[in-house]
This record gives C-alpha cells, sequence and structure tokens, in this order.
RNA sequence: GCCCCUGUGGCGGAACUGGUAGACGCGCUGGAUUCAAAAUCCAGUUCCCGCAAGGGAGUGGGAGUUCGAUUCUCCCCGGGGGCACCA
C-alpha cells in the first residue's frame, strides 16, 4: 500500500487545469454570474499562513459555485504599493519597484502550488501605470465634481529623517529609526469628502445582509452619527465667538466651563504670548493623535483668560479653557463642561476646583437634596436648577433648549458625524503620484487627461532623508499645463487604500484600456462574495463603499455596493517558545534546541515572535490539499484557527485514507454509470441514504459556510462506507455511488486529490467541469423518530417512535417503558408535555 | 477610556427556531499486526461514585424566566482585537 504522492499529483492538475484553462471566464449572459474575491496581498515575498487559510476559503467557494452552474470570476492580483517597499530598499539598497516585481513573482509561484481556480488572465499589479494611471484619471474626476478638496492637516514629523511617520512608526513619541522626538507639523493635504456620503453610507448598511453584523456596528460607529446643536458662545470684551457641538443642550444650564482643543486656532492664536498655553499645547501635541491615547491620558487643562457668555443667561461667564480631552477632529473643537453629566467634565472640574451643579435628576430623587459626588449621572430624568426647562425630560429639554436657541440667534440643531474625511497623501515615494502640478503663477493645477499617467520614476535612491521624489534630479520639473512656465510636480502620493478601493472592478476588465469596461463591470459586479480579514473591517471596506459611489458619480458605474456579500475570517495562531534568555525561538528552532525551552500560548503567528510556520514548507511536505483541508476542518472561517502538527497530521492522514480506500477498494465497485439495484440490502440502503443526506448536508452547509461542519459531515460518511464491505446485495453499487459522491465533494475542498481520484473511478471529464451530485430528496426522510423521554425535565430514556405519532399515543407508550414507569410509580403526573419527534417531559 | 468579538471534555470544535450536551477530528488508554518501529486496523474515552445495572454533577461565575436554558434576560469575571499614515 503506498501514500498518496502529493507532490506529483498536484503538479499533474495544476499543469491540466493552465492548459485547458479551466478557470478563464468571459461574461455569459446564458449563466447566473458569481464573482468571487479574497483580499489581495501586499507583496511582501512570501505567502503566510494567513494567506493560504484566505484563499482556501475563497477558492473554495469559487469551485462549489461552479459546479453549482454559475459562471465564476475568480481573480487575483496584488496590492503593490506600500511602506515596506520603501524599508526593503533603504536597508538592503534595492529599488522598491525590482523588489516589489521580484517578490511578486516569488509569490505568484507559491500561490499557484496551492491549485487555486484563478483566472490567471486578469491578474493586475497597483504599481504598474497601467493600473493606477486610470485611479489618477479618478482624481480628476473627482475633483472636478467637487469631492476632492486641500485643506491643512497634522501629520507627525520625524526632524532627522525628514520624513512624515505612520502611526506604526511612532514608539512612545519617538521616531522609530531616528529615536528622536517626533513634532507635529502642519501640512497642505488632499482629502476626498467622504463625508458628502456619510448618511448614505450609514443607511446602506442595513441593506448589506450578507455582511457579518459586528462590521456592520462597526461601521456604523465608526460613521458615529449623532443628534445634537451648534452653540455660539460670545467671548466677554472681544467681537467674536466660540462655536460649540454638543448632543446634551439640555444640561446648558449646568455648564461651567468651556474648553477648546489644543489645536483650536483660539488657543494658536492665545499660546503667542500665553507661555504656559504654549508649553501645553506641545504638550498635547506629544500625546499624539490617537484616540486611544487622549481618551485614557489624565484630564489636564490650562485656563486661557478668556471667558465666554451663557447663552440662556447673559449674567453668567464661563472660564475657557484649553484641555486635552478635546479633539479638534471631532465636533468643532470646542465644548461647554456640564460635569454633572460627564464623566470627563466632571473628573476635570474636581481637578481644577469648578462648579458641579446637577441639572438632571433622576426620576425617584429629591431635586432639592440631589447631588453628583464622583460620578456623573447621565442617565435620562428631571431637569431641575434650569430656569424654564425644569420638569422636563431630557428629550423634552433639548427640544425646548433649541428652539430657544434659535430663537436667540445662538444656536440650532445639527448633525454631527465621527467620520472625517479621507486624507489621501502620502509623503512617501513608492506610491499612486498625485496628478496636479503646482504653478506659481497659476497656482494648482491639475494634469490634463491626455497626459496620464504621471508615472512614478524608478531610478530614485534612498541616500538622503526624506522622499526621493521631492530630491529626483529631473522628475518633478515641468511646464505648467495651463501657462508653459516652469513649474513643479506635487510630489505626494496616494494612500495605498486609494488602489484597493477599485480593483475589484477593474478585475471585471483587467486587459482593458479604460480602467474597466462598462459592460464588464455591469455583467459581473456587485463582487458576490468578498473574503478577508477582519482586520479591514472599517478602512478600506468603507472606503471602497464611498469610492465605488465617487464613481457612480462620475459615471463609471451604475452600483454603490461593491461587496453584496462579506466573509471575514479569523487569525492564525500558533504555540510560541521562550529560551532560557527570554528570547523568541522559532517551532524548529524549539524543537531541536540544547537549552530547555518555554513553551507559551497560543498566540497570532506573527514575525516579532516568531510562531510562525511557513506554508511552502507544508505544501512541500504535505501538499497543498492537506493544508487546505486543515484550514477548513477544525475551526469555523471566521474564528481564529490554531495551527498544530497534530492536526495537519489528522488532515494528511485522511488524504491518505481516502487514497487508499478508492484506489484499492475493498469490495470491487460496480460499474459506472449503472442504474439502482432493485435488491439493496438493509446495510447497503442505509448507507444509500446516508449518501443523500451528506450531500443534502454538505451543501447546505457550505451555503452557510460552515466549512468544519461540512468536513465533518462528509468524514462520517467516510466511516460508514469504510464499515460497508460485506457481500450483501448492492453493496458495490452502493460504494461507487458513495465513493463518487465523496470525490464531488471534497472537490472543493482538495481539488488535486479529488481529480485524481475521479479519474481513476473511470472518468474522462475532469471534476472541475463536473456538476454537484443531485440529490433524492425522498431518501433523506425518516419513518421513525428517536424521542427522549425526561421525566422532571432529566433523562431517562429514550425510544423510537414513528414519525408524527399522535401526543396521546406518545405518551403511552414512554409511561409504560419500564424505567419510566418505575421512576414515576406511587407519585402524582402533574402535567406530560410532548413535542412531536422530539421529546415527552413528565412532571410530577 | 470607548467600541467589537469570545468563553462548552485533556485540546479544536458540534448542538436546527428553547427540546437526548459533547457530532467530527486531535490526543490519550488498551488490543491486533510487526523481529522491532512507523503506518494501519479494532475497542474505549466529560467528570465523580459503582464490578455492573445505574446514580449524581456538568457548557467562565452568580441570579432570573420556563415543564425544559450552551441557546432568552440581568449582574459579574477571564481572553482577544480595533480606535483614522501598517496593509
Amino acid at each position: 500500500m503506498s501514500n498518496y504522492n502529493s507532490r506529483e499529483t498536484e503538479a499533474k492538475w495544476q499543469a491540466a487545469w493552465e492548459s485547458k484553462g479551466a478557470f478563464n471566464v468571459t461574461e455569459d449572459p446564458s449563466k447566473p454570474k458569481y464573482y468571487v474575491l479574497e483580499m489581495f496581498p501586499y507583496p511582501s515575498g512570501r505567502i503566510h499562513m494567513g494567506h493560504v487559510r484566505n484563499y482556501t476559503l475563497g477558492d473554495l467557494v469559487a469551485r462549489y459555485k461552479k459546479a453549482r452552474g454559475f459562471n465564476v470570476l475568480h481573480p487575483m492580483g496584488w496590492d503593490a504599493f506600500g511602506l515596506p517597499a520603501e524599508n526593503a530598499a533603504i536597508a538592503n539598497n534595492v529599488p522598491p519597484a525590482q523588489w516589489t516585481r521580484d517578490n511578486i513573482s516569488s509569490m505568484r509561484g507559491q500561490l499557484k502550488s496551492m491549485g487555486l481556480s484563478y483566472d490567471w488572465n486578469r491578474e493586475i499589479a497597483t504599481c504598474d501605470p497601467d493600473y493606477y494611471r486610470h485611479e489618477q484619471k479618478m482624481f480628476l474626476d473627482f475633483l472636478e465634481v467637487g469631492l476632492v478638496y486641500r485643506k491643512q492637516s497634522w501629520v507627525n514629523w520625524d526632524p532627522v529623517e525628514n520624513t512624515v511617520l505612520a502611526n506604526e512608526q511612532v514608539i512612545d513619541g519617538k521616531g522609530w529609526r531616528s529615536g528622536v522626538d517626533v513634532e507635529k507639523r502642519k501640512l497642505s493635504q488632499w482629502f476626498l469628502k467622504i463625508t458628502e456620503y456619510a448618511d448614505d453610507l450609514l443607511d446602506t448598511l442595513r441593506e448589506l445582509e450578507r455582511w457579518p453584523d459586528r462590521v456592520r456596528l462597526m461601521q456604523e460607529n465608526w460613521i458615529g452619527r449623532s443628534e445634537g446643536a451648534h452653540i455660539h458662545f460670545k467671548i466677554v470684551d472681544r467681537d467674536d465667538n466660540i462655536k460649540v457641538f454638543t448632543t446634551r443642550h439640555d444640561t446648558l444650564y449646568g455648564a461651567s466651563f468651556m474648553a477648546i482643543a489644543a489645536n483650536h486656532p483660539l488657543a494658536q492664536e492665545l499660546a503667542a504670548d500665553n507661555p504656559e498655553l504654549a508649553d501645553f499645547i506641545a504638550e498635547c501635541n506629544r500625546l499624539g493623535t490617537s484616540e486611544a491615547a487622549i481618551e485614557t491620558a489624565e484630564k489636564i487643562g490650562v485656563d486661557t483668560g478668556l471667558e465666554v457668555v451663557h447663552p440662556f443667561d447673559p449674567e453668567k461667564k464661563l472660564p475657557v479653557y484649553a484641555a486635552n480631552f478635546v479633539l479638534m477632529d471631532y465636533g468643532t473643537g470646542a465644548i461647554f463642561g456640564c460635569p454633572a453629566h460627564d464623566q470627563r467634565d466632571l473628573d476635570f472640574a474636581r481637578k481644577y476646583d469648578l462648579d458641579v451643579t446637577p441639572v438632571v435628576a433622576p426620576r425617584d430623587a429629591d431635586p432639592a437634596t440631589f447631588s453628583v459626588a464622583n460620578e456623573a449621572f447621565v442617565d435620562d430624568g428631571v431637569l431641575i436648577n434650569s430656569d424654564f426647562l425644569d420638569g422636563m425630560s431630557v428629550p423634552e429639554a433639548k427640544a425646548a433648549a433649541a428652539q430657544r436657541l434659535v430663537d436667540t440667534n445662538s444656536g440650532e440643531t445639527t448633525v454631527n458625524f465621527r467620520l472625517r474625511d479621507w486624507g489621501v497623501s502620502r509623503q512617501r515615494y513608492w506610491g499612486c503620484p498625485i496628478p496636479v502640478v503646482h504653478c506659481d503663477g497659476c497656482g494648482i493645477v491639475p494634469v490634463p487627461a491626455n497626459q496620464l499617467p504621471v508615472a512614478l520614476p524608478e531610478d530614485v535612491n534612498f541616500d538622503q532623508p526624506g522622499n526621493p521624489l521631492a530630491h529626483h534630479p529631473t522628475w518633478k520639473h515641468v511646464d505648467c499645463p495651463e501657462c508653459g512656465k516652469p513649474a513643479q510636480r506635487e510630489t505626494d502620493t496616494f494612500d495605498t487604500f486609494f488602489e484597493s478601493s477599485w480593483y475589484f472592478a477593474r478585475f471585471c476588465s483587467a486587459q482593458s484600456d479604460q480602467a474597466f469596461t462598462r459592460e464588464a463591470a455591469d455583467y459581473w459586479l456587485p463582487v458576490d462574495q468578498y473574503i478577508g480579514g477582519i482586520e479591514h473591517a472599517v478602512l478600506h471596506l468603507l472606503y471602497s463603499r464611498f469610492f465605488t459611489r465617487a464613481l457612480k458619480q462620475c459615471g463609471y458605474l451604475g452600483i454603490k455596493e461593491p461587496f453584496v456579500g462579506l466573509m471575514t475570517q479569523g487569525m492564525i495562531c500558533h504555540e510560541t517558545y521562550r529560551d532560557d534568555a527570554g528570547n523568541w525561538l522559532l517551532p524548529e528552532e524549539a524543537a531541536t534546541a540544547d537549552g530547555p525551552v518555554t513553551l507559551g500560548r497560543s498566540e497570532k503567528m506573527s514575525k516579532s515572535k516568531k510562531n510562525v510556520v511557513d506554508p511552502e514548507n507544508i505544501i512541500s511536505e504535505y501538499g497543498a490539499d492537506t493544508a487546505r483541508l486543515f484550514m477548513l476542518s477544525d475551526s469555523p472561517p471566521d474564528r481564529d484557527l490554531d495551527w498544530t502538527d497534530s492536526g495537519i497530521d489528522g488532515a494528511w492522514r485522511y488524504v491518505n485514507r481516502l487514497w487508499r480506500m478508492m484506489s484499492e477498494p475493498k469490495v470491487a465497485l460496480a460499474a459506472s454509470g449503472n442504474v439502482r439495484p432493485d435488491n439493496l440490502s438493509g446495510a447497503a440502503d442505509t448507507a444509500y441514504r446516508a449518501i443523500h443526506k451528506t450531500v443534502a448536508a454538505v451543501s447546505s452547509d457550505l451555503d452557510k459556510f460552515h466549512f468544519n461542519k461540512a468536513v465533518a459531515r462528509i468524514r462520517e460518511l467516510t466511516n460508514v462506507l469504510d464499515a460497508l464491505d460485506g457481500p450483501e446485495a448492492g453493496v458495490d453499487w452502493v460504494l461507487r455511488q458513495g465513493y463518487e459522491a465523496i470525490v464531488m465533494l471534497i472537490g472543493p475542498m482538495m481539488p488535486h486529490l479529488a481529480e485524481e481520484l475521479w479519474q481513476q473511478l473511470g472518468h474522462d471529464i475532469m471534476l472541475t467541469d463536473t456538476a454537484w451530485p443531485e440529490v433524492d430528496e425522498t431518501l433523506l426522510v425518516e419513518d421513525t423518530a428517536t424521542v427522549a423521554i425526561q421525566v422532571n425535565g432529566k433523562l431517562r430514556g429514550t425510544v423510537d417512535l414513528p414519525k408524527g405519532c399522535d401526543a396521546k399515543e406518545a405518551e403511552k407508550i414512554a409511561l409504560a417503558i419500564p424505567r419510566i414507569a418505575e421512576v414515576v410509580e406511587g407519585r402524582e403526573i402533574r402535567k406530560v408535555i410532548v413535542v412531536p419527534d422530539r421529546i415527552i417531559n413528565v412532571v410530577i
């Protein structure tokens, strides 16, 4: 008995599919279409287990849908721009373009070794000018319709490297390479008006029924719509006022201070002759811009010395603080503080000894004595200490306060979003150039469409700090498209989310000299099933949803939602190992280490913890099918998956078990295509029914993405068929049915093994071109059901009853069972609950 | 800090819409085969008591609704992730 030769078999079928163009598709209006897309990878150089899982899931769906008669589009490409290429360039002195192309070519080979059913004719790389030229045109079109604008925005600036840092490159307020303090700088940058679509992006979430609820919720929170009011507070002894956004205008009488962001223009202005304030602003800038850092920091501030007038009571003046917990990017960058009803305001008020007057009291509290200590009261209640609002509920008071604001010309209701416009400028080299020219005379001039693409120069070097585009000797020097005088190209490039916001559309007609043809897009889009990591739940998916709307607005597309189905996969985890000194060890190092090794718990596979398993080793040792099976069998796709050696061994054993079972069957199989014999023995008949039940169950599991359950069902059927080896009538026929069914069911999971077995079973047509097995519904019906019998909710026995058995009859049979009679003996039966075909509960 | 996810045997997980908890796999134990091992095959495997028949407990903890709760409600605890220049 020989083991299955995965290496040889997998190469054989990969070549067969390729030479036949088995997965190349074109639009075919006679068939229902199905577009399966997995998030395309960043070409880091080698695939990792997360890719293996992602692409196994996608391939299963693609092959399954193809077997079910769909015209399936299943493409693959490369998200090829990004920071790592520049880091590699600096570290290894390799040009980013070359580094990226080399990586693509080795990763393509790795993906091909997985046997994925891609239409490789549609492969794209986003760093290819034939790709990014189209997004330069899109940007110009967006500019044309007013979806793009320029404004000043803060960045992390590394003064030594002379460059902008990503958040991940700022560690404890210092640059990751230079180690010096990072500064905040204001730069003029391009923004896309995603907020213009905020309401629509939010509302349409409801229609995305095949998206996970949690992703929809995350997007909902990200967009963060809140209804409230703008209030204008007049500044004492000045002509201007401060605009505040609040959702609690009902608590206006409880206001005891005002706070503005450190970056608020007013704070900046006052800092000029207020050193304390200037220091404070510098301090806030060191804290960073992340919400987490701001929210967890101690609430501190500085009195600016200004006062504002309470809009409802001109006698009342509020001090104005600059505070670290007020975000310039949210609302208006200024708040009024109502300590009794907001925890942050309360913390702040206690620190600076500000007044805490409750203006909402719980319904059961005594308004005269109700007070707030160190916990703000944020629930609904009755308004107190609030003049004309007294006695109202919170919603009533909001309405009344809003009306008074309008009447006194000091404010109005408004809707505010947490969502901010999308800043797309990056001060980086390895990205798509932003197609504009800066001219001293004409200002900012878009590059005319016929001059696109603005191609990225590849002859750059990283021997000096800063963006190589900016100090390239010739690249940025051009003539102004408008006046013809010398001008300069914009040296910023797009955020790489720009490329991934429309690649799904490019795949519809990847060879086209347009971004995509409308005809192909209309046929294939939207993506029916998108599959990728949960880490993209908000940004990439939201930007793509916005981009699709923007493209529709510019006439490129007819749809506004790019992905109607979404599946998010969990992470791959693995045990961690450390040596005596606490250094992380690779799994293979741990196995051969001299000294003692400490076994850590299973964590997300990461280079830093070295707990990675290289897919290439696994595939060459066990084959792609084994790796794929393991990816599918243990955990549901959306949960984290623990990589274990015993798990991969188990998958390998099953591959071989199927191989042996079918290549050397214990009973000579009936000829292919024979009709069902009418004398099936009992065992053969039961097994035959099991085949149909399995096909039905697996189909339904695959439809619901319960892949681990589908694998379990197939293994169960394997057990049934393995036990069926007697000389009874019809066994040879049922075994053929069963083997063929199993091969067809595993086709989407282990395509190479399945093709090989299919051929061995005598088929000339490839399994890839074979339809999914049919289910004979009549074989699924059972005529008896095993009914559980409980006494007082405790299981005391079971009984087989005819399906749909009469309740009275069932009760009689149950009570007659000796074990039941014994337990019930001498007790009064108070009630008997009969759930037909399921359970009988005797209450005594 | 805020938001999201998650918790079931030794392990990964299963359980339709509130109805026999632990399917399937891994691991482990015993046996067969073998000179021996690997591989393979057979049997067993939630825990406790019991020779067995059987009994009791049990889905992170605590309460509640119900004839019946892994599933519904409330409170609490543990683990993981996200928070806008990583992709």
